[in-house]
DNA sequence: CTCCTCTTTTGATATATATCATAACATGTA
DNA sequence: TACATGTTATGATATATATCAAAAGAGGAG
């Protein structure tokens, strides 16, 4: 299902996340050492809830889903992640497993970095120590926003909030192919997918967003924003 | 409304949480010299949401609730701490903010150890390090479940969860008196206080569980993790 | 092009939970 | 004791959202 990518260098990869910026040329080499890219077809698991995190992922192509899964329960999708995206998980410290599966949007290419090479650079950056570190806390961080608005805000509410997380997060434009399901909305907004077009439609009647098919274009920005305000 | 506090070592206190085992007598004696107890009223303000973190908080005595602060919206009970935990907030390694209030829920003790010298320890004891960046990520795996809990379950579930919550992590017997108003319970359980005591009626009558006042007693563990599980 | 499968939409109905109003119960205090 | 204030309980009703069923679209495969 994947395979083996080619790549030059560790210092070279204008794709590498902001965090990896912390670290020297000799470490950055040192890290292209202990890392592999894998390319991923849409809708394949990169990372999966309750293995043992080996590696850290950095996404350097293609979008991905964090979703939060329980047997028998729909999935909680959390977030969406883009290009350069280094996916830290609480586990890491802790347990050394993964709390939530990574899974491809689009066709995607992750590289894998070694936690050994990872951890030994703590010890000597403590500049990237710390980036990673804040990384992890701005994770929690969305997690409270996520929590807040999914159990404060009413379904339209929600759906707006996707829509502007998308538009502000992801794609920049108000006028965008959006990669996400109605059921991955649905799991976003914690809805059914049902509810997710009844919504869309009343949102489409009152000319503030359009989401035919897979084309999303926001037609009314201010009105999307107040909605997702007092929804 | 608090005081401060008279102490005698850090080594020797036995309320310290597990983190500081890590460090040794001489590095503990170092941090005794930025440390200040302070003891608060039931539902005083501990930590509040969007202050500045100067300081890490251990609980050494009484219970404390962590809420997520929505304005104009009922507060999200996150969890309930104990002595001795160490709270830890997922802003300090990003922008040095609370993300959430810490409020006693009893007359409670305090001790505040500021962030400068644990920083200063991370960089010389990478075991404390190690320890207390798991604690940040078990606060995030707990948040990951509550989110799980609030979303998955029924009513019964999610009152079933905070009552088992509070036996095993808090209480510990199936007799205790609870510290938890049922506001406090609604905002853990992500419901109204009206609902909460029909359905602690119910469970009443069922004699699973019997919430009288503050007098809590188990009846039936076993229906009550059922409840939990399946609701 | 047509069939098949999968996703999305729409409609009718059911249900869980909130809301609002009021009553009962505590708890402290003058 | 009686009064005031806060918390908890109960009842009647409203409402948001889910569920179930079926139709309509949208790609692929042959």
């Amino acid at each position: 299902m994947s395979y083996l990518d080619e790549s030059f260098s560790c210092a070279e990869c204008i794709q590498k996340c902001n965090i990896f910026n912390a670290l020297t040329k000799e470490q950055l080499d040192e890290i292209y050492e202990y890392r592999y890219d894998t390319s991923f077809r849409e809708g394949e698991v990169i990372a999966k809830q309750g293995s043992p995190i080996s590696n850290v992922v950095s996404l350097s192509s293609g979008l991905a889903k964090l979703v939060l899964e329980t047997p028998g329960k729909p999935d909680i999708l959390l977030t969406v992640v883009q290009p350069t995206t280094l996916i830290t998980s609480p586990g890491m410290f802790l347990d050394n497993r993964y709390h939530f599966s990574v899974i491809s949007l689009t066709d995607a290419k992750a590289c894998f970095i070694s936690m050994d090479i990872i951890r030994k650079m703590f010890g000597i950056n403590q500049e990237f120590a710390g980036r990673f570190h804040g990384s992890i806390g701005e994770q929690s961080i969305m997690l409270f926003n996520r929590f807040r608005n999914i159990i404060h805000k009413n379904m339209a509410g929600r759906i707006a909030d996707a829509i502007l997380f998308l538009y502000k997060e992801i794609y920049g434009e108000l006028e965008f192919k959006i990669d996400l399901s109605r059921t991955d909305l649905a799991e976003y907004s914690n809805m059914t997918k049902e509810s997710v077009s009844r919504i869309l439609k009343e949102l489409k009647e009152e000319n503030i967003l359009d989401l035919t098919g897979d084309h999303a274009k926001i037609l009314n920005l201010d009105r999307l924003e107040q909605i997702a305000r007092n929804g």
